[in-house]
DNA sequence: TAAAAATACTCCATAGGTATTTTAT
DNA sequence: ATAAAATACCTATGGAGTATTTTTA
């Protein structure tokens, strides 16, 4: 095993081709400088350096491991360097976790946006239900996940709240709730509404907003996406109720709209998610500042 | 800059998989290799390692050193091997110098043994007259010179006696004195002598063997190289006088015969030069055990 | 509760400094 | 006479050990 401190001292001889040279280029003094050459030379054996009235000329081995040397310190800045690249974020890795209305309607112009502003970074958008998303998280798949379900804190992952969701009821605009400014919760009560399947963060939600005011709704059909609820809702088979977030543009291009109904209004909490103690990427900490908190 | 002992360190808790074990395969403590990793990251400014229940898992940073130091371990591997090699003769580099005689009549068949017991190392033989070989390794282009004319050490150089060179008086075989089984020098007076040019260290000896006795040969010819002389004295033109070493093939095939003249041995030493204090190789060291001396 | 990692302390060999001597031109 | 390298001697600290505590599954 090379003793790589005093190989290093050895290289810069090797460079400025006299002892009290390295020395003044190390700052260190020319004593230490001759010292540790000659100890390399012992533990390796052999001369390396042939002492000449002007400075010092490397014996055949000494050239060699010269060579050698240059290759290892040479690789060791390329090292260094890709550590700074990754502190600087010119490259990196960051994988987000999200349940699917925050994967599919929130993040991804965010993430558009922190491309802009780091394109040597990889990303990574795992979308799943709030289970599989936390799983992820706890066997280290992602970094950090973005869930809408009311999770809670535990020893091992802690949870913070990010932001506010707000939920709205939609129909078709040529629903005939679709042009009333007046609506209260209780004209709900036994209309046709579409559904998202049993396990959907959106429908828990949705289902003890209506359950606490007592209001019973119709059931026409049960869907496994917001986006085919929304096809639906838009076709005119009933009501339901989806986040503010996920319906921008069909507002927009009115196949939808939003009803006003005036008591019912019903937030939840969108929240991150991490893994205690685990350190975070400098792409995350960036991350983090863009996407609030 | 990378302290390389940690990095080292921080390469076998890798591959260990944790503290502990990398402790054990180090042969130091676990608490002397927590510290290394921690002075590490503190260095580094960065979180390399993620300490999970079972052992250790890089981060983004950690992994990427991770391969970083892993080629410049194994960079340092064919280094070591390298010199070994070196060590081992299994390459290197040996340069002689010579004067022409032994340049072409004697170092060529010991080379030809030392190539087969360390075919590795290169061979460079520089031939040339004694002056200028004797300025090539002061110049330190040749590693030890091999030389017939009368040098003497000084403060840079020194002289070795190496082996004693006779030389004979050779005639053609259908020469007048060749079937003579009695001479003696004075029959050589006044005979055609065929000689190398002013300045070969033959001729020096020669003349000089040839004037302590009073004998006054008669200069027929002056030719530049040892294979012409041979030539001219095979093709009767006259004798002349030449080192035993360089006849033996032409003794062999009777295109030559030695004279056997009673009171005229001349003998001459042959010396092995050095610059003083100058490292030797392992190429060369090996080569004055083959050499002799 | 057991295994791994971190921490507190102690020690010393190494790598450095200063001062001087030796060597080579 | 000068400049470079080697050497002698001294010092400080980084890297190691032992013992113990903390952490986590």
């Amino acid at each position: 095993m090379l003793n790589l401190n005093l190989l290093r001292i050895y290289r810069v001889v090797l460079d400025q081709g006299s002892f009290s040279r390295a020395a003044e280029t190390l700052s260190i003094t020319q004593s230490a400088v001759s010292r540790a050459v000659q100890e390399l030379e012992r533990q390796l054996g052999m001369p390396l350096l042939e002492r000449r009235a002007r400075g010092v000329v490397p014996t055949e081995a000494g050239a060699l491991l010269g060579e050698h040397a240059r290759r290892i310190f040479a690789h060791e800045q390329v090292a260094l360097e890709a550590l700074n690249e990754l502190r600087d974020l010119r490259r990196g890795r960051l994988s987000i976790g999200a349940s699917s209305t925050i994967g599919i309607y929130l993040l991804p112009s965010m993430l558009g946006e922190y491309h802009r502003l780091y394109p040597g970074i990889e990303l990574f958008l795992d979308i799943g239900n709030t289970q599989q998303v936390m799983e992820h998280l706890r066997s280290y798949r992602i970094e950090v996940a973005y869930v809408e379900g009311p999770v809670a804190s535990d020893e091992h992952v802690q949870i913070v709240p990010w932001r506010d969701d707000e939920l709205v009821v939609i129909a078709a605009p040529d629903h005939p709730l679709a042009q009333r400014t007046d609506l209260v919760a209780a004209d709900l009560v036994a209309m046709p509404f579409v559904l998202r399947e049993p396990g959907s963060g959106t429908r828990e939600v949705m289902e003890q907003a209506l359950a606490a005011r007592g209001i019973a709704v119709r059931t026409v059909m049960e869907l496994g996406s917001t986006e085919a609820v929304k096809q639906a809702v838009s076709a005119g088979l009933g009501l339901s109720i989806v986040s503010w977030a996920t319906i921008q543009m069909e507002l927009d291009s009115a196949r939808l709209v939003a009803l006003d109904v005036a008591d019912l209004s019903i937030r939840r909490q969108l929240s991150r998610a991490h893994v205690r103690d685990r350190p975070q990427s400098r792409a995350l900490q960036e991350w983090l500042k863009l996407a609030g908190r």
